[in-house]
DNA sequence: ATTATCTATAGATCTATAGATAATGC
DNA sequence: ATTATCTATAGATCTATAGATAATGC
């Protein structure tokens, strides 16, 4: 039954993956133990081996998806023609509300970090300040006073989109609180 | 022990009342039957003469918590002076930040509330437009165009500056998240 | 007679731990 | 000898239901 150092840290890693995707789909509340380890192929035995808690995983997936997420960001904003058209394609799309699991972990957990722990709330801070950087390169080279202001404010108009469009039941209204959004921030970049 | 039908309505009403309050503090998923019947001063078997499963209660409860809150923005709002301003002192605020169980149920709930069911979606839809309709009579009185689409970009940009500045540890982050936010809401409507 | 609420409980699930097992690593 | 994973289980909690109780409403 036991397994080469190697392939253990191989299954920590799978387990904090498996983790990062499915808190995304049902919350760090909707999801056991059992389910998560099973998702890596292990069995709920497993799981005190390698991680404190329920908590520490938590915390190690946050960090996980967001650095995952902020990598997504820098690749798309190498974009040569328009970085910034290129976020917002992806990130204010029906196509980024319908998947919560591979999507932005910000729009998927916002409200449910909000309740947890510092450490959970520290890996989410790392990813938050990623996307700001990436932001203000792209508003810097418009312009130089207030970019870090901008950029707050642009993420926070893009993170409250995708939330709103995924919490009403009508895709019509879903797409116009993304296209507003997309507005707004071209607006905000190119002032 | 039974209870006259007005006192069962009432203790109904307390049900949905106490609910709205501790989902926003807790999560759906985060407190239990027994913990919200206990703030409502009954037990738990008294539950389920009152509402057919506790989804019936969340989507209830939700509904309330929207009414209450669209009401707040609509009594803020007519502040004579400056609406605008006295919307945005009480939303992006730390108080607002610090207060969750009494604050913006969209903050509070929204990324929990993309993992429910129709019922729950459809009462936060009303709300979300009732906030839509007070933030569209301020940016009317200034411009005629694209009002919808601004009130929407205005409502995600709030959204999403209160989510962000709960998921950060640091205080003063939370801060510059809600001021640029203020400073872009400010902008949007005015120009 | 009806019924709102109570106590009690079923059956499932949750986090966490204990001890067995079998393969690794020395 | 050590240990990663397994099965099994403890103890708590969850949603939902059943039956008892006592007050209402006819």
């Amino acid at each position: 039954m036991r397994v080469s150092r190697i392939q253990a840290e191989r299954n920590r890693q799978t387990v904090i993956d498996v983790a990062s995707r499915l808190f995304r789909e049902h919350g760090f509340d909707g999801i056991g133990l059992k389910d998560l380890m099973k998702g890596a192929g292990l069995t709920q035995g497993a799981f005190y081996k390698q991680f404190a808690s329920k908590e520490d995983l938590a915390a190690q997936a946050s960090r996980r998806a967001m650095e995952s997420a902020a990598d997504r960001w820098t690749a798309t904003a190498a974009n040569p023609g328009d970085p910034l058209g290129a976020v917002i394609e992806f990130y204010l799309s029906m196509g980024h509300r319908e998947e919560r699991m591979d999507g932005c972990p910000v729009a998927a957990l916002g409200s449910d970090v909000a309740r947890q722990g510092t450490e959970v709330k520290a890996s989410f801070e790392v990813g938050i300040k990623a996307y700001l950087e990436v932001l203000g390169r792209m508003i810097a080279r418009t312009e130089n006073e207030e970019t870090g202001e901008k950029a707050m404010a642009v993420l926070s108009t893009m993170v409250g989109a995708v939330v709103l469009s995924r919490v009403v039941n009508d895709p019509d209204l879903a797409q116009a609180f993304l296209d507003a959004a997309a507005e707004q921030v071209r607006d905000t970049v190119s002032v």
